[in-house]
DNA sequence: ACGAATTGCTTTAGGTCTAAAATGAAATTG
DNA sequence: CAATTTCATTTTAGACCTAAAGCAATTCGT
């Protein structure tokens, strides 16, 4: 992987990248399958839509709130998306909203009381989905599987930030 | 593991369940950077979108065509996305759509000679792309994360076969 | 302090996505 | 064979999402 043999490994070990492409499907079919299965139980459980509850996640954690850049940033989804998201929340009566007042660009969101409180019945049954869907994996293979995906996080960012 | 020790385990072992969730969360984190990594790639590459490049996708492997809900199963999406998708990719002059002759219900869709040639050089691109995210990984990384998506898949499916 | 760059957010245009209802064709059933 | 059901697709209504442009407030360099 250094830069030196990156030369010989081009011309004598072929372009195999097979195997990479296979498993970012097999990774991108699990996200999928999992995603999937949340959303529709969030909807027949909760009629909450997945984006609501993933913001509401990140505004649970924060007590203070958070500015719409920094939920952007932690959801990794643009900025645009967000405004109207939490416009959205705003107006369901789970989301407060308000102007900064030492910046008055900034919009700073946190849950509301109700807000809060809806939340964690969610969050509470959103974890036991999860847990169930990863049953058949021991405690080793989830060790594993966090320790594995923890350095696909680390390749990827590598690569993202060189390449793009 | 065993249908025995479940019992045991619900009531000594407590309820831990957020391991899952920090795995959960890690594997969406890792799909999130990669997708919006490739999708921006093929934008700027390309001026091509996600879902049209993985539509294109599993049209080549599929040379006599595909119906709209073999893409539909495929691809994990809903049937009406679909028909939107194609109806773009047909107007661009990639793809080909025509009523099956047998049963008039059916659209099979296929790449057009243009749309597969554009499509080949798009993907081999990609499949760099993929590998290059992925090239802290060592071999054994590869298959052992391989193996344990495998798993997850097939846990995941259970569990969306039983509780959904 | 003052113009230029930056930052935080919103708006816009257009694509993607879902669930649910609607349409039309084929298969099934009494 | 007529009525019903099933199946493939489309339509609809609405939410989500991005990139890029726009706006207003702040900060920076001089």
């Amino acid at each position: 992987m250094t830069i030196l043999d990156s030369e010989t490994k081009a011309t004598e070990h072929s372009d195999d990248h097979g195997d990479e492409l296979r498993l970012w499907l097999r990774l991108l079919t699990c996200t999928t399958l999992i995603e999937g299965e949340v959303r529709s139980r969030l909807r027949e459980r909760f009629d909450v839509t997945l984006p609501r509850f993933d913001l509401m996640a990140q505004l649970d954690k924060a007590p203070d709130g958070m500015t719409l850049s920094d939920v952007s940033k932690r959801m990794m989804v643009s900025n645009g998306n967000i405004t109207g998201l939490v416009e959205r929340l705003v107006q369901s009566g789970h989301v407060d909203r308000r102007t900064s007042e030492v910046d008055r660009r900034v919009q700073v969101i946190r849950l509301t009381k109700s807000g809060r409180a809806e939340f964690r019945k969610m969050a509470a049954e959103h974890e036991i989905w999860i847990a169930e869907m990863f049953s058949d994996l021991g405690e080793k293979d989830v060790r594993e599987l966090m320790r594995l995906l923890g350095k696909t996080k680390l390749s990827v960012r590598k690569a993202a930030d060189s390449g793009g």
